[in-house]
DNA sequence: TCAGTGCCTTGATCCAGATCAACGAGGAAA
DNA sequence: TTTCCTCGTTGATCTGGATCAAGGCACTGA
């Protein structure tokens, strides 16, 4: 008989994979959590008591003092965040603002530290998360070096959406300010480079986006960050 | 009755805490290869074959095309590069150029795929490490997001040395040109802002570099981010 | 010894994006 | 309705760092 939570474990990408041992283990310890738009799940400084994955919804991790914030990443449904805080026991360095109301599987940091040491496909699973998310930093460091609002405010957008081609309307994973701060420039100048995008298509109406043809702005985008 | 290579894992993060029987299995299957100054060890793009462990000397992380290098980061004795892309068997999404002659142990990328779904102690190790270097890319993300060049010179010049008081001289990761681009900014202008430093204490000379009084430094650098 | 070549610094100018300051368009409360 | 908000847009101006253009200095090799 598997435990009630199990389907959930297998909406995020952290557990997904892991065989049904493993994630009955985790499934005794993690409780489903619900939050609402705009709630803080936790500050940066804290001590990590949970890992958080999103089953619904998402949040804004930011970074910085307040008024000095920096967004540094969305995150949504099936994705997790606060690993390398809850592995290594280190207070958090960013804190997360929910973008949406939804519900979020907590893993408690300690119980998740015991487990690593004792299942294989749990380490090497958090292992292969925390890779393809350091390539995700990686991008984004060598993108703000090298390349100018409009390039980087057109990879952004086509990078929020699975179409390769032709026509799509995408929706925001924020406000636009914050959407701002992800890509390291000010509100006002990410209103100004929407608008000069408009040449190339993106048509903006609240937090939807119409771009009329994906090719058209990945070609803005320079190869090798494609 | 021990291999030859073991002592040489011990001087690895990535090995040092495991057991003796994984040790062994590791040594089996690594190589000790030398490298000199300014070689390319690997090249954005390519197919991961290693990870590389440094034992001695060091490398400069080099993300995007030709002349438009951004410098990630600079990895030094006892840290290791590519995990990210070996676990994953990705492209490199960068670069690594050698910083000094020095000797570097080679994991095949095949073999670590098999171990780490073998060897729990492997696999969690492999996640604190890449938790560890998650915090250090999400530094420097908030760093260049929301502070000058300054700012950031202060921050990294003191986070190359041990001291928290007093004086030092410290030797700088690489050339005047790669500081620059890993800090973001042009080598004219870090050229211009390590002029202004000499009002905080900072004389260079060379690749060496005194400063007067680390304190004075780090009150330069907001309190976020120290 | 002198040319050739990298690396760094200095000076002058330029420009992308920041900053400062209004202002309009919703929404919520009264 | 009006009165606040908060969010986003627009315009005018400022500025940090980039870019362009000369040198200076140290090293190498003939």
């Amino acid at each position: 008989m598997a435990h009630p939570r199990v389907p959930f474990l297998k909406k995020i990408g952290l557990f997904a994979s892991l065989p049904e041992t493993s994630l009955e283990t985790i499934a005794e310890v993690v409780g489903l959590q619900r939050f609402s738009n705009h709630a803080y799940l936790f500050r940066e400084g804290e001590e990590p008591d949970f890992v958080y994955s999103f089953v619904e919804g998402g949040v804004v991790l930011l970074g910085g003092a307040d008024g000095q914030e920096a967004v540094i990443e969305f995150f949504g449904p099936g994705e997790s965040v606060l690993l390398p805080a809850a592995l290594l026991g280190l207070p958090y360095l960013a804190s997360a603002r929910a973008t949406s109301d939804g519900q979020a599987l907590l893993i408690p940091a300690g119980k998740l530290r015991q487990l690593i040491d004792q299942d294989v496909a749990l380490a090497a699973q958090c292992a292969r998360v925390l890779s393809r998310h350091w390539r995700v930093l990686i991008s984004q460091i060598k993108e703000i070096k090298t390349h100018g609002a409009a390039e980087r405010l057109a990879h952004f957008l086509v990078s929020q959406t699975e179409t390769q081609a032709g026509p799509v309307t995408l929706t925001l994973p924020g406000m636009k300010k914050e959407i701002a701060t992800r890509l390291g420039i000010k509100p006002e100048t990410l209103s100004r480079t929407l608008k000069k995008l408009r040449d190339y298509g993106v048509e903006t109406e609240g937090d939807s986006v119409r771009i009329a043809s994906v090719e058209r702005l990945t070609a803005l985008v320079s190869p090798a960050i494609r």
